[in-house]
Parts: structure tokens; C-alpha cells; sequence
DNA sequence: GGAAGTTGTGAAAGATTTGTAAAAAGCGGG
DNA sequence: CCCGCTTTTTACAAATCTTTCACAACTTCC
């Protein structure tokens, strides 16, 4: 029986919730379980600032009164997976928590710099 | 278009879900009853994960909250069966369950070095 | 600039899951 | 019953994932 796949998607990264698999530029990149959910709870909402609050208590269950550094680890081992784009894709939220934001064209500075006029 | 005998194929590896039987490069290998439900289960839904709870249930009638390592001694005796494509196509997904894996042709790397151009 | 609080990070510790060999338990036909 | 084969359990070893720790880097606010 086939369904269609509820993914995320954008011209870099692919995550598909029903395989559980995320593929950067074309590459298959395994995550761990709790990896998996925690950019799930982030690509669900793209675009939009998730609490730490909230991450902590859908991924991980806690309570709002558990301190911990466990996700902040978890963003990092995410960032690194997502290579080169990691920053850009996960954005920190100073004091309130992060948000994913969906691939957005570079300004073409490097690529084709503002007229070079042959010339002189 | 008419449905022929039910089974799973690929260049390698042939499983009859009719005829109960298992070809590995043309030779014939005998499973026995449980290890042959295991393997139906698994390539029936080939390239999907299949959850460690969803096998105990399907092939073994187990419910939630059996423990035990049947399962993975099944899953070693089916990769042993497969011989050297044993790990290749039946995937461990760590905390989650397993997954057959169709065949892919193994990357060239080693076949077709990257162009030794003769020079300087 | 400095204090207080927040986040980043590598490494270590802790916890859980899976792999495996070998022994024990089941099972069906003689 | 007994035998041969299959299946399950047992008991560790090994692999993998998660969390904590300690400290560096960074933000914000005064």
C-alpha cells in the first residue's frame, strides 16, 4: 500500500518521516533515534522559532524544572551532519531556543560578482 | 497485466514466497520454517525498516512486552544463509528494528581509480 | 569593560541495544 | 523412548547511542 511520503524538502536536504532518513545534497545520512525526532520537531515547524522548552518536553519528555545539556549537544551532532549548511539550517535563538530554516539561495556575492566591466 | 508468482528478486538473491525457497547466486539454500517466515517478512517490505516489535509480532505471535533474543539470533543464522551479502542486506537499525536492503551495485572506487592522467 | 547567564564543544562516563557461541528446551517421526 | 533437527534461552562481549562534565565562547545588560 502506498501512501505518499510526508517529507520535508528543500534543494539540499531531504528528511522523510516515514523511512526515517534525511539526505544531504544526495548523500544518505544515517541519524540516531532521538537525532531523528529532534530535527522532526524542528523541519515540522520551519520557519518557526521552537522553544527549548518545547523541544525538551517532545523529544526528551522532561519537565520544564530538568537542567540539562543534552540537547544542545544533540543540535551540535546535528549541525555537523547536515555539513556545511549546519549553521545556516539550524539557527540558535539566544535565551529561547532554535528554529530550522528552510534553504534560502545565498546572495550570489562569490558566485558573479557585481559587474566586473572589462575595461578601464 | 497479470500478477505472477509472488517473489522477491534482485540480481543476488531470489526468495519464492510460494514455493518457500531461497536462491543466493543461483544456489539453492534451505531455511527453515522461521527463518523463511523472518525473510518474507523483511523482503516483503524491502528498503523499509521493519520494527524489531512488528517481526515479533508477525513471525513469533509475541506481544509488547516479551523480551527476548530470538530475534537476533534469527537475523544472524538469515545473514549467515545469505553468505557474504549477509550484512549488505540485512540492515540494523540501531533501537528501531531491521531492514532488507535490495541490491545495489557496490561503488566503483576501487575498479576505475580516479583518472591517473599521465603527467605534469 | 565586567558580571551574569546562555550556548558551543570535546571528551568521558553511563545506559541501552545488538551480536554471538553454546547450552537447554521443543518437536515430530521412527 | 530416542534421535535429529529446530527454536529459544543464557550469558557475556561488543557496538552504539545518550547524557553529563568541564570549560571556552558568546550575548545581554548595566
Amino acid at each position: 500500500m502506498m501512501m505518499s511520503t510526508s517529507l520535508y524538502q528543500d534543494p539540499h536536504c531531504v528528511v522523510d518521516f516515514a523511512l526515517a532518513k534525511l539526505w544531504v545534497d544526495r548523500r544518505a545520512i544515517t541519524l540516531t533515534r532521538k537525532e531523528y525526532e529532534l530535527l522532526s520537531t524542528l523541519t515540522a515547524n520551519a520557519g518557526e522559532i521552537v522553544p527549548r522548552g518545547v523541544l525538551l518536553r517532545n523529544v526528551w519528555g522532561y519537565g520544564p524544572d530538568i537542567r540539562t545539556r543534552t540537547l544542545d549537544v544533540h543540535i551540535r551532532r546535528l549541525r555537523r551532519k547536515l555539513g556545511d549548511y549546519g549553521e545556516q539550517y539550524i539557527e540558535t535563538i539566544f535565551g529561547v531556543g532554535y528554529r530550522f530554516q528552510p534553504w534560502r539561495e545565498p546572495k550570489a556575492f562569490t558566485v558573479e560578482p557585481p559587474m566586473l566591466r572589462a575595461t578601464a
